[in-house]
Formats: structure tokens, C-alpha cells, sequence
DNA sequence: ATAGAATATGACGAAGCGTCAAAAATTGTC
DNA sequence: GACAATTTTTGACGCTTCGTCATATTCTAT
């Protein structure tokens, strides 16, 4: 069997470094096949063809088509941790940093709906069972990752004396919250439940104004009764997350 | 082809009320393989033979391996509306009541985690499109019907001047923000995550203490500072979900 | 009793997954 | 460069499941 490194290498061979890149387009493909077709439309066969090998080819590289939608979604959320990242760097207090993950999270959500989609599909119970050891371990890591981000601000923000530190849990309950939060507006929003023909907002709307609800609980300052927080949205779009915006606005 | 009813009703002939029963008979056959043996456990053969009819009668009721998934979680739904009925019955403060409705949604994700999961499975766009018109609408008047209870618990309790009217959005916003917190804990819940080994408290555990934080921040009172939210947990629990309880804690 | 309608059956075709023995390509050695 | 050993590729194959449909059976009403 072919040895298969999911990672690149400084000191690869040539061969190894083919069959990396022959792994890297086997993704591309199947996340075009996703995107354009959806989960049924994804079959080892039609990536096979796409990327004209044969389907055992496929095979030696990835074992299973769970294999591959986790293979998808670990790049996806390394992705999503690279903004993760940019809003944690971000030069502002550490509310505003928190906030921008959160606009992060919208961001990617709206503008790729599908790869959302995949992220939580991989965490039901029935794929999780099919995909190997080592990917899960993967998948914990970067989940760990992110997680770790969040929490970083969180920590740097009591240190810095923005929370008061008389409440339990803290901060897991801080990075819990909003993580739920985050993670249920995605799900509502790409439920497909009509909410606007219902009279309702949208999720990933009351997402901003819910999570800034919260962050005033635990009495993060500045509390955002102090300013605007659709002033500092659009600060935070602008300063971090200017490419995004444009392709969000951009006609598809 | 023979005519299905989806709904039981009263003057329905002898052989109406037979077909009427098979299908019932049907969901609770494929609830129970689905229980023990999880979604790819779940056939159409299978069906078949565990009911003793043949595939094709099994069609005659359900168009497809969809359909049955989601005549299952109407059913659900169904059931959790009935406790979430309990939670707006209950005669004691709204905040109380709305409380209630977290508890009821914690519970059920506690006592059916496969029923969660398939609720939460047929709102992903892949199996939502294998689902008849019909199936849809009703699920989404069921989903109305549960929103409305939540609705009407707030607007109540605008009614009655627990919660001060001037943030925009009200009630759309906490109700949103509620389930929102609600959906995303129990994902975060049923996803393998090992928080506890992270170090970090029980996302649903955490969902009970951030609802109750979210609150407070739309200053619906009485505030849980004024309160011991585990005692109102405990008595809540008591007063309402008796039966529920006891099923939980003992052993399966 | 019997015709006609309603219902049940299971063999069948299609599609997809994953395997594996055989074929092809690559590598190393003299 | 020839040749053996190893690695890699291939696609036909077996298996499972879905959903269909012509046929068989049962029911109903006269």
C-alpha cells in the first residue's frame, strides 16, 4: 500500500510529494462535486472520473467517502481558524475581539454554507463512527484549536480586568455560550425554515445582538450599552475581514 | 393505491383504521431499529421483514427511507411540544414558565438522543430535499406551533411587565436566542467532543446557566440574581417532568 | 358466486460502496 | 540497458440497498 502523508513535508520525495498533491485534488474535486451537487452527488466513482484515476486509486487515499468529507472539513476549519485567528490579533479591546470572532463565524457560514454544512454533518453520530482514529484525533485538534483562540481572548480579557471574576465557571461558560449560540443560529439559518415569512429576524442577525446580550451578563466591558454595536460590525468587517466582504456582496 | 392517513381521525372505516395502524406500526418498528442499531441499520427490507408485510406495502406508506425519518420526528416533535406545553401551563412566574421550556428541551435531549439527532437530521438540506411537500409543510407547522409556545410565554410576560419594552426585536430576539442556545448545546452535546477530558464543563449544563444569563440581560425579571437557579431547576423538575425524571436516572 | 377494485408481493434493475487479483509503472542493481 | 523486486494503478466483481412494477392475492359490492 501506498504511504499517503495528509501533511506536507519539507524533505519529500518526489513521489511522495505527487501523491500529497494528487491527495490535495482529490479534495478540490470532491468539495467542487459538494458544492455544485451535494452529499449524493458526491461518489467515488464521479471523483474518480473527475480526476481521471481509477476509483481504487481513490481508495489507497482515502478509504471511505467519510474519509473524504472529513478530509474537506478539516481544511475548512483550518479556514475558519485562520480567522479565528485574525480577529484574536486584532488590535482593539478584548471585546472587540471577541466580537469579531463571532462575525467570523457568520462570515464563513454565509459564504460557504456548504462546507458548514459538512463540518456539522461530521459530527453525527453515524459518520463519526465511520471515519478512522487518526482523522477524528485530527479533527479534535483543530476543534481544539479554535477552541483555544476563543478562550484565549477570554482569559486575556479577565486578565486585563474586563470581567469581573465573581461568577462560576468562567470562562467555559463565556466560550460555551457563545459557541452554542454560534453553532444554533448557523443550524436555524440553514434550516430552511422561512423565519422571514414567519415574521421573524434572521438567526445569524439576532446572533450579533444575542451574543453581545450575553457578553453584557457576564459584564464584559465596555458593556455594549456604552456604543453601537452595528457601528463596530462594520469597523470589524472593514478593518479584518475585507476580502470576505467583497465576495459576500460580490454577484456570485 | 391505497389511501394513507397521516392523521386518525373518527369515522373512519374498518380498513382505513387497519391501514392507519400499520403505519403507526411502521414508525415504531423503524424508531426501535434506529435506536439500537442507528440511521444505516435502518432499511426498507428490514422494515419489511421485522413488520411482516412486504417491501412494497412498506412503500405504499412511506415513499422512501426519508419519509419514515421524518414521520418518526413529527412524531417527536409532537412529544416535545407536549412538554413544552407543560412549561407555558405551569402556574408560576413567566420567567419561570420559560425556564421550563429549557428544562424540557434539556430532558428530551437526554431521554432521546437518536430523536434529537433525526430532528435535527431531516433540517439538512441533503435529506429535507428527498421529503414530500407534504411531509414538510407539517413539519414546519409543528415547528411553528412549538415556536409559538415559546412566543407566547414572552409576550405574555411583555404583557405583564417582566420585561421592559425598549430594545428592538422583542420578543423575535429572545426567542430566537433561546433556541438558538438550546439547538447549539445539544449539538455541541451529542458530538463526541470530550469536554470533560478538555477540561471544560457540559455544554448542556453550561445552556442552563447562559439561558438564564441571556435573561437577565433583557432584564426579564425577576433576574437569577435575585435567585437560585439550581433550586429552580430542582423544583421544576419536581413539579412538571416527575415521570421524565425518574426515567433518567434510572437505570436503562 | 363473481366481477372489478384495492392491496400485497417479491423479483428485478439501477446505483453505489469497497475489494482484490492482475496489469502497469517505478526503482534499484549489476 | 536489462531484469528482478517493489510499488502503484486498474477496473471487474460481489455485495448491499433503494425503489419499481407486473403479477398474485384479497376484499367488496352486487
Amino acid at each position: 500500500m501506498p504511504m499517503i502523508l495528509s501533511k506536507a513535508n519539507e524533505n519529500m520525495t518526489r513521489k511522495q510529494r505527487e501523491l500529497f498533491d494528487r491527495e490535495q485534488l482529490i479534495l478540490d474535486t470532491a468539495q467542487q462535486i459538494l458544492n455544485q451537487q451535494g452529499t449524493q452527488g458526491l461518489t467515488m466513482d464521479r471523483v474518480a472520473a473527475e480526476i481521471e484515476y481509477s476509483k481504487g486509486t481513490v481508495y489507497n487515499h482515502f478509504s471511505s467517502k467519510e474519509e473524504i468529507i472529513s478530509g474537506i472539513s478539516c481544511r475548512c476549519m483550518d479556514n475558519l481558524t485562520e480567522l479565528f485567528g485574525r480577529a484574536r490579533d486584532y488590535n482593539g479591546s478584548h471585546r472587540e475581539r471577541i466580537a469579531a470572532v463571532g462575525i467570523a463565524q457568520s462570515l464563513y457560514a454565509q459564504l460557504h454554507p456548504v462546507e458548514m454544512q459538512n463540518m456539522q454533518l461530521i459530527k453525527s453520530a453515524d459518520v463519526r463512527d465511520k471515519i478512522s482514529e487518526e482523522k477524528q484525533l485530527e479533527l479534535l485538534q483543530i476543534e481544539q484549536k479554535i477552541t483555544g483562540i476563543v478562550l484565549e481572548i477570554v482569559r486575556d480579557a479577565m486578565n486585563n480586568g474586563d470581567i469581573p471574576q465573581d461568577q462560576p465557571f468562567i470562562p467555559d461558560s463565556i466560550v460555551l455560550g457563545l459557541w452554542s449560540m454560534g453553532y444554533g443560529s448557523n443550524l436555524l439559518h440553514m434550516s430552511g425554515i422561512p423565519f422571514k415569512k414567519l415574521g421573524m429576524q434572521q438567526p445569524l442577525e439576532m446572533a450579533w445582538v444575542n451574543s453581545h446580550k450575553l457578553l453584557d451578563s457576564y459584564q464584559w466591558r465596555p458593556l455594549s450599552t456604552t456604543f453601537d454595536i452595528y457601528a463596530l460590525r462594520e469597523k470589524l468587517c472593514k478593518d479584518l475581514f475585507p476580502e470576505e466582504m467583497k465576495q459576500l456582496n460580490s454577484p456570485k
